[in-house]
DNA sequence: GTCTATATGTAGATAGAC
DNA sequence: GTCTATCTACATATAGAC
């Protein structure tokens, strides 16, 4: 959004304020994904990032500006790898199973919300918070629809006969499944009865569902 | 939790104080669950009521207590509509069908969402945001979970060769899906491309989808 | 780029009059 | 039961020195 860091940079060398950047960022990332916009004070970001309340001004801009420089900092990321999963689905030759597509779509968020480094598993948090509130969609949703379109698309020509609206109400419970993994795994963990193991050890069974799911839907009559 | 306000009721008769705590727990109500609990301030609730401040916190007390007592107040009603649908759905001889147990758990929930009176419909919204927040979840997890786990020994019931925790994992993608309906409409509508009609609208699609789901994950090897 | 300092508003909670 | 008044803390945001 705000880039008067970079634009006093004339040559391609990063100076000590793009780390500085980063870490207003990264904490700014963890701390929004842990507790949710609302309960985090920009003074505890910029404690967490340890530096002074002026230089999350600085860098993050306003609170709301700054949350959205946080998701969009790593947006391509995601939207890339399921693009590319999805080519790779379509260069194999004829339409892509349903199985495959659900799984292409899944598995590479499952995998940032697993991975060790904690900061991406706090943005995939942070996307499951945000995306499913009804109060920051309007905000963020465009940031990941447009890539979820092409996956229902590619659902719907695996699926000719199955009614449209129908098709894509079966993959917004596809996602909302997925992020329950991620920001439900108090629930998820209470109700199993045992503790929450990483979201991709869920893997097989989320998707055996949710493909169990799309088939029922686009079969009903 | 406070009863401060009926221990100074000796008889039977509700006194002015009675409606001025329904109208307090109702704007919080209806606040917490537009806003979520950390954007609602306690001003903003004594205003919606109409009332002053020290009035929330003498019907409310501290702003957790205010919330778990908004939650509370109504967690019986659906406590209640599901035991009773699973009784009957027992009454009616041999072990429930699948089908019957997801319709039976599901459709009270969406009824209170999709209800003419903006209050119940708050309430449902509420439970939604709360219920999948890991920060919340430990605080209020207990209200519910208790009914869920016996729609899960009915499960087991009916599909006894399926691996338990399984079918639990199953059962918590099931409940993700029917919350998402509820709390997140605007990704729902901006997915699918048309604006999202009422929670009840989906209840087809959104048993068939999990009934679906669970019973692929019940017949997984 | 980063700091300190501060302007300005709002938060939760409660004490005490009525 | 309800109101007014206020305490104390913390919030966001920015101006200006370095």
């Amino acid at each position: 959004m705000t880039d008067k860091a970079a634009s006093t940079q004339t040559d391609g060398r990063i100076l000590r304020g793009e780390a500085t950047r980063e870490r207003v960022l990264d904490a700014a990332e963890r701390l929004f994904a842990a507790q949710g916009f609302d309960a985090t004070s920009i003074r505890r970001i910029a404690a967490e990032a340890g530096v002074t309340l002026g230089v999350v001004g600085f860098h993050g801009g306003a609170k709301q500006d700054l949350i959205r420089t946080v998701l969009e900092r790593r947006v391509e990321a995601l939207n890339s790898k399921r693009r590319a999963r999805l080519a790779e689905l379509r260069a194999a030759g004829s339409p892509p199973a349903l199985r495959d597509l659900v799984d292409a779509y899944l598995t590479p968020y499952l995998e940032y919300a697993s991975q060790g480094d904690p900061q991406w598993r706090a943005y995939a948090r942070l996307i499951a918070r945000i995306v499913s509130d009804d109060r920051w969609y309007p905000a963020v949703g465009g940031l990941y629809d447009p890539v979820a379109r092409e996956y229902l698309h590619a659902m719907q020509q695996a699926r000719p006969d199955a009614a449209q609206q129908e098709l894509a109400t079966a993959l917004t419970l596809t996602v909302a499944s997925m992020l329950s993994l991620v920001a439900s795994r108090a629930r998820i963990a209470g109700l199993s009865g045992r503790d929450a193991g990483s979201p991709m050890d869920y893997r097989d069974t989320l998707i055996t569902f949710c493909l169990g799911g799309i088939d029922a839907v686009s079969r009903a009559p």
